[in-house]
Formats: C-alpha cells, sequence, structure tokens
DNA sequence: GACTTTTTAGGACAGTTGTCCTATTATCGA
DNA sequence: TCGATAATAGGACAACTGTCCTAAAAAGTC
C-alpha cells in the first residue's frame, strides 16, 4: 500500500472546504472532483460513499480543532486569557463568519435537519469546545458552574456567527465581542 | 378565477412546515406532494418552480410573525414585558427547537450557503424581529441603543436555538432565558 | 344545457445525483 | 525486469430531481 497521501487528502481538503461553503447537500461528487481535478470513477478507489467522505471531513476537523485547543491550553497562559482566545476567534474569523457562518454550527444545524447518520459525530465538534471551555472555567475557579459558564459562552458565539452571516454587520460583531469579554471579566474576578 | 384557497394553501403550509423540519433543499416536490396528497403535474397550475413556493412560504412566515408581533404590541403591557414575551418563546418553542432549531435562523443559514436568490427574502424575517426589539428597547428609553440592545437579544436567542437543537439540553434552555431576563431586567431599570 | 375556464392527474422529459464497473496506466517489491 | 498491487479515467447505471405537456374532470357562467 503506497502513502496515497497526496489525492485522498487532497479530496478532504477540497470537501471540506465545499462543505463549509456550500453545505454537504449542496455539495455534490462532481463539484468535489471539478475542484481536485479527478475524475469521479476515481473517488469510489478512496471513499466507498459521500458519507465516507462526509465522516473523514469531520475526523480531519475533529483533529485539527482538538490542536487547536491543545495550542491555547499549552501556551502558559491563566485560564483567562485561553477564553480570551476562544472569544478572539470570532473577531479573526469574522470574515468567513460573514460569508459562511460557524463551520461547526452550520454543519451541525444542516446534519440535524437532515436526520444525517453522521449527526452525532458532527456534534462532537461542538463538544470539544464545550468540554475545553468548561475545563478552562474549571481551572479558572468556577468548578461549580463551569459547564454552564462554557454553554453560555457557546450559545453566544453561536448566535453571534448566526447574525453575522445574516446581516455582515461588523460592528454588531465587535460590540458584541466586547460584551462577552466584559462579561468574563465579571465572571472571573 | 375562483377562491383557488384551499389547495394552495394547503401547498404552502405543508411546504412550510416540511422547510423547517427538514431544510428547503432536503424537500422534494414529491414530499410536499404526498403530504398534501396531490399529483406532482397538479403543482404547476399552482406555482411555476419550487422558488416561488419558497417565495410563498417566506411570505405566509412574514405575515404570521407581524400578526404576531402586532399582537404583542398591542396587548396593552409596557415595552419590557413585551420584550419578555420574545425571550419567553424561547421556552414555548424548546421542544420544537430542539428538534429543529429556529425556523428563521435554520433557512436564513441554509440560504445564504446556497446563494439563493430569495436570500434577503428570508433575512427580512430575521428584520421583522430586529426592528420589533429595537422598538420596545426605544419605547422603554433606551433609544440611543435600542438597535444593539435587540441585536443582542437576538443574537442570544439565536445561539440558544442552535444549542439547544445540538444538545437537546432543557435545563440549559431554562439557564439562558433566566439569564436573558436578568439581563433585560438590569438594562431596563 | 352548452360553453368556457379552472383544476386535476399522470406521464414524459432532460439533467443531475450517487454509485458501480471495466480497462488502462502507474507504482513498487522481489 | 517482471509480476502484483494501487491509482486513475471514463463511461454505464438506476434513481431522483425540477419542469413541462396533454388530456380528462370539475366548476362556474351565460
Amino acid at each position: 500500500m503506497a502513502l496515497d497521501k497526496s489525492t485522498r487528502d487532497q479530496i478532504i481538503e477540497s470537501a471540506d472546504q465545499l462543505f463549509y461553503h456550500r453545505g454537504f447537500e449542496h455539495t455534490s461528487f462532481a463539484d468535489i472532483a471539478d475542484e481536485v481535478k479527478i475524475s469521479r470513477g476515481n473517488f469510489y478507489h478512496h471513499f466507498k460513499s459521500k458519507d465516507e467522505i462526509l465522516e473523514a471531513v469531520i475526523e480531519l476537523r475533529l483533529k485539527r480543532t482538538q490542536e487547536m485547543l491543545d495550542q491555547w491550553e499549552s501556551s502558559g497562559q491563566n485560564p483567562t486569557d485561553r477564553i480570551e482566545k476562544f472569544i478572539r476567534m470570532v473577531i479573526m474569523n469574522q470574515a468567513k463568519l460573514k460569508l459562511y457562518g460557524c463551520p461547526v454550527g452550520t454543519l451541525c444545524t444542516e446534519l440535524a435537519k437532515m436526520d444525517h447518520a453522521s449527526k452525532e459525530h458532527a456534534n462532537r465538534l461542538m463538544t470539544l469546545f464545550r468540554t475545553w471551555l468548561s475545563r478552562q472555567f474549571a481551572l479558572a475557579g468556577r468548578k461549580k458552574e463551569a459547564d454552564e459558564l462554557a454553554m453560555h459562552l457557546l450559545a453566544r458565539s453561536q448566535g453571534i456567527a448566526t447574525l453575522a452571516n445574516t446581516f455582515h454587520d461588523e460592528k454588531f460583531i465587535k460590540n458584541e465581542v466586547r460584551h462577552m469579554e466584559e462579561w468574563l471579566q465579571s465572571k472571573i474576578a
């Protein structure tokens, strides 16, 4: 078995982008094939079905998200600063949020509506953020309400992403991020 | 031209439900036809295309939303109580939110990804809530920040809907609604 | 009751979808 | 260098999509 990395990874990479930009169902095999510049038939040597590509994409996102969270965690600051990193992610990604919404939230929403088999798999992406945030709050001395605070922050950022996607309002995003930071300071005193 | 109400309205009604439950793209003509118990061919006497049904569905939702907001407005209470009605909508609809998310937010998100022609039309649903909330805050004496406060509340409820859909956590919904009510009290003193 | 218009049914249509098959080319180990 | 395996291309396939057409039934009008 050869390395096979190049082509397979290119497929996953392109599918990842397209699923984010156009949505899972609105992306066809032909779309991905065009992007990778590969014949449709060749697909089935790498993936048995479209659902299998989706699983690979979710797996890739899980891996990358975990890596990012690990990096945030080991960057030596205190938990509050780490939570700040999460909050500022909204600012950093605002251009894409305006165009495509949150990659995690929109995927979970779409798969939930389709009642897709990989729904729970995608939800683990959200859980990744939830448990990471929860741990930070616990480390910051709010162990008892850690999960509640984590869910609150997660919900706020999801809502911002949805409205950023709808209204494309930069000032709104900046305002909300500032409010989240103030809220964080009020909770971690 | 006869009244034509019954069948046409049944189509819109069924499409409205199906688009909410399964999403616009994931709903086919056959699905709606089955639901209304009508032949596929008969569709094109009432609607020239699927997009035309979508427009009718959005128009229906706009009308019903406007009626609901008008009713809230004329129910004789003060602006704060009216905003409370908006907040408590999250509790009232929690069962459906868990299953399908917010009908407004999920539609806007889906059409944005498809870059659908009716995208802006759907966004007006969100704007309806935005301007209504904004007016309530203005009436409550927060004229200067009215739109900002409206957007904040809208974002919070959107985020709650997304996470309700993902995690099906009733306690989370209750908590967040309570926090929104406390936030409202703190803003309208 | 005859005539016009609206409503309905059912099937035809071309295009696209995800899936699969086969044959050719490339790669790699012995 | 040869044989086995992996990778690729291209097309076939049935199922489904939205769309359209025609003819029959129903409703309404005079």
